[in-house]
DNA sequence: CATAAGATTGAGACCGGACTCACATCGATG
DNA sequence: CATCGATGTGAGTCCGGTCTCAATCTTATG
């Protein structure tokens, strides 16, 4: 119970000193540890400083330092806990190493990520480590890494920036789970994304999210090198809220020519595709087939359990974490890690149902056995 | 390799001033937009920081304002969806009210708790919020809140401090859950939950966490209500991960006088109790009655839906945010809100089955292979 | 015993803005 | 025309630390 009352003004460095009857410098060597100070000095301050409850001020240390041992994370949006987990890999490893993180979301709008990377950057962050919500449009970004501060991106890669990237090889994983559904006999996958464009999907249109357009990419060379026309009409993009992934999920496997089998581009649009097939009656995977991207515990207990894309996404925070602090501390970076999404085979894919009473299930052109 | 060696300094006031030919002081005033300056003067000035694209160092400005317009926010496990959206809900919040959020997890553990905040106060954030790992041991909780400093609490209580706090009423809540579930009939109904505890649960005793004591003293008082004894021997914590959660769940449901219902106490215990649920061989709810805490949208998805106690932690987050800006900006603090949870009832609790042999393990409603 | 190397110490200059104070300037007023 | 209040303006202080520098005090050594 040493606390005096309230007290408006922190206790500082001086007071220390004048409690302790020597310099401000001496008291200040004393605390900050530097500098020569003898036995007797360090005592009389430190009993003083623990009297008086003193707290070093990290503003002013920061000051003259230049070093605010925090470090800046941008993501699109903490609720999904694709960002939560990552978001812990970097927290639980800046901590470690003496880092603080300030959070900002997003919302994936280029604009506040504008506005997020400049306050940060006033606020003398000592690194940054961002999910660009946009490939395209990276001039912030690349002000960033001109001017020389530590940055680091996360989960996407954002132009051709030579900045180090924590990501999985989509394209690879991509490709392989297509292939896995084609194997099953599929033709009309379609692939569902909450990535706002424009204009609807077209093969070749420039696309804001790497991660996107390399889930694409990788489709459509599954569908190449299989010889097999690639259906660029069951790429739906602009799955906004629930309601408008529902009614598209609806379109795609009503249509006479309809999808076979549905990739939800996250978690959080599978839990509005999967009900929207149920509201269908139609049953995973008897009738569709059902993929996802982020395997959460969830999937595990859904009836079908869930086929998803496993990416290691803690990992991916802890290295991007590590790849920063390496960069402020001027330390050599360490080779590019590269991460790899792994296909987790689960009860729902299934085969093509081609004998059902159903005609319009057939697959456009080629029939498969 | 920009590294250590690239060492640029970054534009100030002074060299502001100095390429528009006025003195520091009217660079500032024109800056930062106060005091008085003439057009001329304003003008000139304006044009050099664009020329020179100046940016003020908030550190420095929050040195001798005193206010760093950041908000320090510490909580359990920002994995957990639950907090996630807590996090959400705040930092939405501060940041339309010009406030930053620096994120501190702590595992729920209490040294880590005092660490992170003492950390945020030397770094002068404007407030706390803080969900309180444990609701006794809560000095340094007591300290901040007794050197004058912003504090709320979220989700949690912590003592008996005076403290504007965000949370349901728990025991309410619990109370008619556990009303729900007598009037089906049941009467051993088990409560896991991964609060660490130094002994077995006994009546009584001390609980770190406000909330899962309130959790139990609602059941206690559902049974006392109903003139039926309470099953303490039900009460399961120290639940910590995902084995211990299943070994648990299957003594709880083995035992010659097993529960007939389960409640699990938050989301991340959920998945592992209905899987648990699921290797007996159960079936929910026929052979056992499950509820648990936080409606995440995936219970929705499984077979049966979850019965779920929904609680509004977007909106805690949103209050807890706007009374911890209310209380730095000195304005006076609104009505404690109340938030209440609702018990939303699906399909996973059913009425108790008399008489029936639950010898035979028929899987039913769950899990398909 | 003198002297140089080394350890301590205090004064004060920063860091980069915010803000006080004294000193212009200037039009308006009586 | 003198006076007054309302701007403008620059010099300088302050916030709370870090850090340089010169002065002082100990030692060890020739």
């Amino acid at each position: 119970m040493n606390g005096d009352g309230a007290r408006r003004r922190d206790v500082t460095v001086a007071d220390v000193a004048k409690a302790a009857q020597v310099s401000k410098a001496q008291a200040a060597r004393a605390l900050g540890n530097y500098g020569a100070v003898s036995d007797d000095v360090r005592e009389r301050v430190l009993a003083a400083a623990e009297a008086l409850s003193y707290r070093p001020n990290e503003l002013a240390r920061s000051m003259n330092t230049g070093k605010s041992h925090t470090i800046g994370v941008v993501v699109g949006d903490i609720e999904n806990p694709h960002f939560g987990l990552a978001t812990r890999g970097i927290t639980d490893t800046a901590k470690k190493a003496g880092y603080n993180v300030i959070l900002v979301n997003t919302d994936e709008d280029r604009a506040a990520e504008v506005d997020a990377v400049r306050v940060l950057l006033d606020k003398r962050v000592d690194g940054l480590i961002v999910a660009p919500a946009s490939s395209v449009d990276t001039e912030h970004l690349q002000d960033v890494h001109r001017s020389g501060r530590p940055l680091v991106f996360i989960d996407r890669t954002a132009g051709d920036l030579e900045v180090e990237t924590m990501a999985v090889d989509m394209v690879r994983i991509s490709l392989e789970a297509t292939q896995y559904l084609l194997e099953a006999g599929h033709r009309r996958i379609a692939f569902i994304s909450t990535l706002r464009t424009d204009s609807p999907y077209t093969p070749g249109m420039t696309l804001e999210s790497s991660q996107i357009a390399d889930r694409i990419e990788g489709m459509r060379q599954a569908f190449l090198a299989a010889g097999l026309p690639f259906p660029e009409d069951l790429v739906r993009l602009n799955a906004g809220d629930e309601d408008s992934i529902r009614s598209i999920t609806r379109e795609v496997l009503r249509d006479p020519n309809r999808a076979t089998a549905v990739v939800a581009s996250d978690g959080l649009i599978a839990l509005s595709v999967v009900e929207a097939i149920q509201e269908l009656g139609l049953s995973i995977p008897a009738d569709v087939s059902f993929l996802m991207y982020d395997d959460f515990a969830w999937t595990r207990l859904v009836s079908p359990p869930l086929t998803v894309i496993a990416q290691p996404v803690y990992n991916m925070g802890v290295a991007a974490a590590k790849a920063l602090i390496r960069q402020i501390e001027g330390l050599p970076s360490a080779a590019p890690a590269q991460f790899t999404a792994t296909l987790v085979r689960r009860g729902s894919v299934g085969p093509l149902q081609t004998g059902g009473d159903r005609a319009d299930l057939q697959p456009s052109g080629l029939g498969l056995p």
